[in-house]
DNA sequence: GTTATTTGGTTTATAAAATAAACAAGTCTA
DNA sequence: TAGACTTGTTTATTTTATAAACCAAATAAC
């Protein structure tokens, strides 16, 4: 049996909290992020952005209450690369 | 539900791949981990050495048929931190 | 028998990644 | 209107991951 190669975008202890969150709750904004994965500002900005670019989530950015407010939701292929995330390893952990 | 936090010397590919054969064969040499994991001599001398820094594998160091030869054992704190590797990453996976 | 070539690795160099710290732009409150 | 808070982004720095280069000894070829 061989080593599946491992998404390197999903091989990331906050991306992948983030995309475990998101395929549970179809839609989060930062501060729910933030609070749930206990996360720092600048990491999350970080890492959001290279979920986005991935093409993994889909950000909306608006105002809430008169503040910034960041919504993200996973993408089709979000959900499809973190499938295959989950098989992948799971192939590293049945020993 | 909180994300544990996942130990970063198992959270690479390689490494993780070369525990997970360590926890199947016992004892396994150089050569085996290359042919089962299709890392680079290089890659994978570096990732043994950082193993064996944590103390998660012990290198044994012969010679065999005239010829250097590095067996490596999964030691049992290295057999630990992959059981819990695995059960604090299944916090993710499960959604 | 001395010049390749192969074996079994290690070390070095570099590009990428992870993360914290600093910054920014606006809002509320006293 | 000064100061503190909210909601992020950008920058800077330390790690990491990995390939490329190297090395010593053994064997093969000539």
């Amino acid at each position: 049996m061989a080593f599946a190669p491992l998404d390197p975008i999903l091989h990331n202890q906050l991306r992948l909290a983030v995309v475990s969150l998101l395929v549970g709750v179809e839609r989060a904004d930062f501060n729910y992020l933030l609070e749930h994965t206990g996360a720092t500002r600048g990491n999350l900005s970080t890492q959001l952005t290279r979920l986005k670019e991935a093409g993994y989530i889909s950000v909306k950015k608006s105002f809430k209450d008169n503040y910034p407010n960041t919504s993200c939701a996973l993408t089709a292929k979000g959900l499809k690369a973190f499938e295959t995330y989950v098989g992948a390893i799971k192939g590293y952990l049945d020993t």
